[in-house]
DNA sequence: AACAGATAGACAAGCAACTTGTCCAACCGT
DNA sequence: ACGGTTGGACAAGTTGCTTGTCTATCTGTT
C-alpha cells in the first residue's frame, strides 16, 4: 500500500507539534475576541510580548522573531493601530523609534496570559504537571538554537 | 518589572510547539531544495500527504486540512504546477476531480519523509527514544480533535 | 420523471503577513 | 571628515488563505 510507505513518523511528529500550537491559539484568540479584544491573531500577541521582553524597536523586534526588520515595523504599526503600543522618538538616537506597550496591550498580555495559562492548565490536569514540564523542557532542548518567527504565527 | 509580569507558561508553550515545528520544517525545507524539489514549502509535503492518505479531491483535502475546498483547489494547482500530482475526472462523479500523486510526487514525500525521520531520529538521541515516543502520546492525546490545518502551515 | 437540496469545483476579488528593493538619516569608529 | 553600518520609511510583490458567486452534477423524495 504505497500510501502506507509514505508514512513518515518524522512528519506526523511535524503536524503533532502544529496541531498543539493551534489547539491552543485558537482557543486563546476567540477568547480574547469575547474579552473585547477583537481582530487580535497570534502574530500580535507574540510580538507584543517580544516588545515588552525588551524587543522595543522594529529592527529588534524583527531579529527576535526572525523576520525582516520591515515585517515587524508592519506588525507594530498594527499593534499601533490597534491602541496596544506606542512609538516615541529614543532621546539618543533619532534614527530610532522605542516602541511602549500601552495599558490596553498590558491587558490584552495579561487576558491572553490567563487564557494560555489556563489551556496549560488543562494539558497538565491531563497528562500530569510533571509529564507537562518534562515535555516543555525537552521542547526547550530541542529547539534551544531557535528563534521563533512570526511568520510562523502565522493565522 | 512589568514585563515579568507578562510572562506566560502556557504562551511559551505555545512558542515551544511552534518552535519544534518550524526547526523540523525549515531544515527539511532547505535540505528538499539541494535535493531537486526547490519552491516546496511545508503546506506542499502535508498536503500532499493528505492526497497519499485518501484526500483526493479538494473539497475531501479541504476538510482534512481545515481550510476552504477553494484554499486546497489553490494548493491542488500548485502541486499540479510542479509536477507532483495530476488531477483527472472521476469516472464515477462528473462534478469530482481526482487527485493522483505523481512519482515525482512519490519522490517528493520519500526523500521528506526521510527528512523528516532523520530530524526525528537526532531528536530520539537527543532526548531518549522512549522520552520521545512519550512526547508523541502526549501532543496526540492533547490534540486529538483537532485535525491540522494548512493555514497552519504557513511559511 | 420532475424537483429541491446538497455537493464539487471554478473563478474573481480581497486580506494578512510576509518578502525584496530602494532610499535617506543618523551613528560610530578610524 | 569620511566610510561603513544601522534604523526606519516606503513601495511593490508573493504566498496562502478568505468570502462571494455561479454552474454542473448528484441524490433523495414525491
Amino acid at each position: 500500500m504505497i500510501g502506507l510507505m509514505a508514512r513518515s513518523s518524522g512528519a506526523e511528529l511535524a503536524l503533532l507539534l502544529l496541531g498543539g500550537f493551534h489547539t491552543m491559539v485558537d482557543e486563546v484568540t476567540v477568547e480574547l475576541a469575547k474579552r473585547g479584544h477583537e481582530g487580535v491573531r497570534p502574530v500580535h500577541e507574540f510580538a507584543l510580548r517580544a516588545v515588552d521582553a525588551g524587543a522595543d524597536t522594529a529592527s529588534e523586534l524583527g531579529r527576535r522573531l526572525s523576520v525582516t526588520k520591515q515585517a515587524a515595523a508592519q506588525t507594530i504599526a498594527t499593534l499601533e493601530a490597534f491602541g496596544y503600543v506606542n512609538r516615541e522618538p529614543d532621546p539618543n538616537d533619532a534614527r530610532r523609534k522605542r516602541v511602549r506597550v500601552t495599558p490596553r496591550g498590558h491587558e490584552l498580555m495579561t487576558i491572553g496570559g490567563a487564557l494560555f495559562d489556563k489551556v496549560r492548565s488543562r494539558w497538565a490536569a491531563r497528562i500530569g504537571p510533571e509529564q507537562l514540564e518534562t515535555l516543555e523542557t525537552h521542547l526547550a532542548q530541542l529547539t534551544e538554537r531557535r528563534s521563533f518567527t512570526a511568520e510562523d504565527l502565522q493565522d
